[in-house]
RNA sequence: GCCCAAGUGGCGGAACGGUAGACGCAGCGGAUUCAAAAUCCGCCGCCUUUACGGGUGUGUGGGUUCGAAUCCCACCUUGGGCACCA
């Protein structure tokens, strides 16, 4: 008998799938679809361990629906725009297009051989033209029903490189690449009306039973939907048009404790000044200065400017408050004025005590007293407090109801009106990047932005384009930007922003249904394959890939692309953990003479030196995780004497850090064909599903890898040695057949609800059962087979190879999947464990459908019960059928 | 600061409120072998006991229950998300 190669095997079973072309997909209606999903790749080059974990899960899935009678679609492509192509172009001088196309070509090689039950017949790029070209007819449809629109937006603009930054970036308030002091820079973009969707895409998470409640709640919060109040002060004196400063508020109810009003550098109001007063613009000037990333903000000191300007407050027009120009209040959220309250907000109490203005309270503790002037009092949500000074409604109130009677009062007395404010803006789409989807739309002096026709879709990206100097390459073309207007006929230019790539990844997946259909979707196709029935991938994209892609499948329907049906695009969604591994290191140090008060000295500085996991040998040694470096050593010496060698030695001595994510610059990546090479693809694919539940992370190593190979190699050795056996017919068939039913049913359960490791270990188990059997022949082909059934979603190859040397009909893939005998599960006898007092004292072996009584009787008898009573009676026993007895005394 | 989740052997992790630790890794012992690899068999939470057994045990403290890893309350720790949001 052979033994088990898994490249053989592999090749093998790939070619019989092509050549049967078992994943192609087509319209069928004779039999429900299933739509089965991952995240699509970006075209880095080279496929990771997450790769493969989130492939495998989707491929377990789709393979398991095939069994189950399922029109599977289950389709691969790649989000190929983006900025690490032109970084390329840039670093070496290649074309994006050159290298994003190269890596797709070994990325697909990479992933082949995984054996994934893809249709491949409907791979596509988001940079192939066909399908920008189709996004931009998207655009189209979107800019004639109003869904997008142009406005001014403030973004982070890097002088060197002339270009936006995205807020990943800017670190510590210099553009990544050159370094340079990032400003604030007014630009027109072109924007997603995203926003308008925001009541309907918060409403609709209640109905997403199959997300995780995790992601949920992080798409909730984004939205930030708030109540509050929004009403205006009445200026003094204003400059000319400006009478009024609108603002919002959720805390109506600190109204009495207004002792000034802040207004944006970017406020309408802010601008007049700037434009009379150079005080003012040099104020704003410098306000804008500085990122819009969160570690900016945070680091920036709170400056305010008193613009000398007076408001009065509705409520006591006596009541003077002074405006000030703050940089801390965001022109893109509420009204972009605010009034301080010091004596309950921390930012506003700081302001306060900084420009010596009134710190006032409108509320105390309900009980204790509270020093507003050292502290701001802020209370909890729930918490009932005693008002001080009432804007109006109980004395005594929680928080929630104080501010809903306070807007009731403001409303009835005509200050202002209760409005609700969402977190989410509208989403910038334009980006001063090369590399990709072109915006379809045409600057005419005499017309203005211009739609492009949709005949002259697609608008493509040239090819000759130079990366030798900063800015948008687009920009410098020569040509390119030349054209005629649409409306007019006269001279015009194109638009050279692109989109930002996470529009192309909005609606790839409804583009799956039909990839090259002549308009962005085909409804007939659409209306078959959509929704996705199980969406697989990283917890990272829980916020903007699905949101954005939630946005888009209700914007494209209302636009005709889409179905009504597929306003929520994915059905269930599945967040998968990383692949972690350790990290390895060596130290380098450098000595440094260093001059310390007159004397020299040195001085050494360490540096890590992080090592590939195949330059070390790891082991143990006093207990801890350590190493040496793999090639110094006689491989004769134990690991303990290696160690040795090298323990006193810090540039020698391997250290281990526990599991973080696989990355580059750790180096403690393991490369998917390198393992594939070793072990074989359904080794990778059955490690990555075993051991850890598939939603958190599993940590790579070389002894898990080496067991699951072990284990693959034995299925295989005990299906051909069942294969080549000729047993006696029947020796104790029922016990392998009972429990092959067990099998089959906990790992159908299993599939079902994603728990492939429950699933993985039943099989084990399964495998150790039937090779100790002492069954017949015939029970052990059988039950040989299901076990190959069952594995085959993990371990497709495998599964399809001893499926046919045990004589199965066709190919495993096709097969329809095992179904459990309910009769089989249940055991005729049970063993009850006896517990007294809830403590387990023994147990009894009776009959499955042994009465209560029954029971009872044989546990009274039992003689640890015995020894407990002591001759007493029993306060209580419980009997619970097929589980338990417990006796309490 | 606000919101959320998770804490189980040396490790990854199982366990509809019903025998805690399935399954795997690591470890230990044995068989086979001239030897090794491969394979096969057995042991494996902690304390105690020659053994049978007994005690103890799912982050900590309380509660509900005949019975709690599981449900409730408080706390601790770790991880994640959001945050000049008015």
């Amino acid at each position: 008998m052979s033994r088990y190669s898994a490249s053989d095997v592999e090749a093998k079973w790939q070619s019989a799938w092509d050549a049967a072309e078992v994943f192609r997909a087509r319209r069928d209606e004779t039999r429900p679809k299933y739509y089965v999903l991952e995240m699509f790749p970006y075209p880095s080059g080279r496929i990771h361990m997450g790769h493969v974990r989130n492939y495998t899960m989707g491929d377990v899935v789709a393979r398991y629906k095939i069994a189950t009678g399922h029109n599977v679609l289950h389709p691969m492509g790649w989000d190929a725009f983006g900025m690490p192509a032109e970084n390329a172009a840039m670093a070496s001088g290649g074309h994006p297009k050159d290298w994003t196309y190269s890596n797709i070509a070994d990325m697909r090689a990479q992933m082949k051989p995984l054996g994934l039950s893809i249709d491949w017949s409907r791979e596509f790029a988001t940079c192939d033209p066909e399908y920008y070209g189709q996004q931009q007819a998207l655009f189209l449809d979107f800019l004639e029903h109003g869904l997008v629109y142009r406005k001014n937006a403030v973004v982070n603009w890097d002088p060197v490189d002339m270009t936006v930054l995205a807020n990943e970036q800017v670190i510590d308030g210099k553009g990544w690449r050159s370094g340079a002091e990032v400003e604030r820079r007014e630009l027109t973009q072109w924007f997603f009306r995203i926003s308008d969707f925001a009541e309907d895409l918060l409403e609709a998470l209640d109905r997403l039973d199959n997300w995780p409640a995790k992601v949920r709640l992080m798409q909730e919060n984004w939205i930030g939907k708030s109540r509050g109040l929004q009403f205006a002060f009445g200026l003094i004196d204003g400059p000319e048009g400006h009478d009024r400063v609108e603002v919002y508020t959720t805390r109506p109810d600190t109204l009495m404790g207004a002792s000034f009003v802040g207004i944006s550098p970017d406020h309408p109001l802010a601008k007049t000044l700037e434009r009379e007063r150079a005080d003012v613009a040099a104020f704003c000037a410098d306000a804008r200065k500085g990122g819009t990333t969160a570690e900016a903000i945070e680091k920036a000191e709170k400056l305010g400017f008193d613009t000398g300007l007076r408001v009065r407050h509705p409520f006591d027009t006596a009541c003077e408050l002074p405006v000030y120009i703050a940089n801390f209040i965001l022109m893109d959220y509420g009204t972009g004025a605010i009034f301080g309250c010091p004596g309950h907000d921390q930012r506003d109490h700081e302001f306060a005590r900084k420009y010596d203005l009134p710190i006032l309270d409108t509320f105390l503790p309900l009980e204790g007293d509270h020093d507003i002037q050292a502290a701001p009092y802020v209370p909890l949500k729930s918490e009932r407090v005693r008002y001080t000074r009432l804007v109006a409604g109980e004395e005594i109130q929680s928080g929630e109801a104080g501010v809903n009677a306070a807007i009731e009062f403001c409303e009835t007395n005509g200050v202002g009106q209760g409005v609700t404010k969402f977190r989410l803006r509208d989403w910038g789409l334009s980006r001063q990047r090369y590399w990709g989807c072109p915006i379809p739309v045409v600057h005419c002096d005499t017309c203005g932005v211009v739609p492009e026709r949709k005949e002259n879709l697609p608008i493509r990206l040239p090819d000759d384009v130079t990366f030798d100097a900063p800015g948008n390459p687009l920009d410098r073309h020569p040509t390119w930007r030349d054209c005629t207007c649409p409306r007019c006929a006269a001279p015009a230019r194109r638009e050279t922003d692109t989109m930002d790539t996470f529009v192309d990844s909005s609606w790839y997946y409804a583009r799956f249904t039909a990839p090259h259909a002549a308009t962005p979707t085909d409804m007939a196709e659409a209306e078959y394959w959509m929704n996705v029935d199980q969406y697989i991938g990283g917890i990272e994209h829980a916020i903007l890939h699905l949101l954005y892609s939630r946005f888009f499948a209700r914007a494209m329907q209302v636009c005709g692309h889409l179905p009504q049906k597929a306003i929520e695009p994915f059905d269930a969604l599945f967040t998968q953990g990383m692949v972690t591994h350790e990290v390895y290191y060596t130290r380098k140090i450098f000595r440094r003479e260093i001059e310390v008060e007159g004397k020299t000295a040195e001085a050494g500085v360490t540096q890590a030196v992080f090592r590939f996991p195949e330059e070390v040998l790891i082991g143990e040694y006093d207990g801890k995780r350590v190493g040496v470096l793999r090639n110094e050593f006689n491989e004769s010496l134990s690991f303990a004497e290696k160690y040795e060698a090298v323990k006193n030695d810090d540039e020698r001595k391997v250290d281990v850090i526990p599991s973080v994510k696989m990355s580059k610059s750790k180096k403690n990546v393991v490369d998917p064909s390198t393992i594939i090479a070793q072990y074989g693809a359904d080794t990778a694919r059955w490690f990555v599903l075993s051991d850890s539940p598939p939603e958190r992370d599993v940590e790579w190593t070389a002894s898990g890898a080496e067991a699951a190979h072990r284990h693959l190699s034995r299925v295989w050795r005990i299906a051909a040695e069942i294969a080549a056996s000729d047993a006696p017919a029947t020796l104790d068939d029922d016990t392998l057949l009972r429990e092959m039913h067990k099998c089959i049913d906990e790992v159908t359960k299993g599939i079902d609800s994603f728990g492939f490791n429950a699933a993985i270990a039943r099989l084990y188990a399964f495998t150790n059962t039937l090779a100790k059997s002492q069954a017949g022949q015939g029970a052990k082909t059988t039950a040989a087979r299901a076990l190959a059934q069952l594995m085959s979603p993990m371990t497709p190859h495998l599964a399809e190879d001893i499926w046919a040397m045990l004589g199965g009909e066709g190919l495993v893939t096709t097969a329809p999947w095992p179904l459990a005998d309910p009769e089989m599960l249940i055991d005729d006898t049970v063993i009850l464990p006896i517990q007294i007092n809830g403590k387990r004292r023994g147990e009894i072996t009776v009959p499955a459908d042994m009465p209560k009584s029954e029971v009872e009787k044989l546990a009274l008898a039992h003689n640890a019960v015995l020894k407990a009573l002591d001759g007493a009676q029993p306060k209580k026993i419980i009997v619970v059928p097929g589980r338990i007895v417990n006796v309490v005394v």
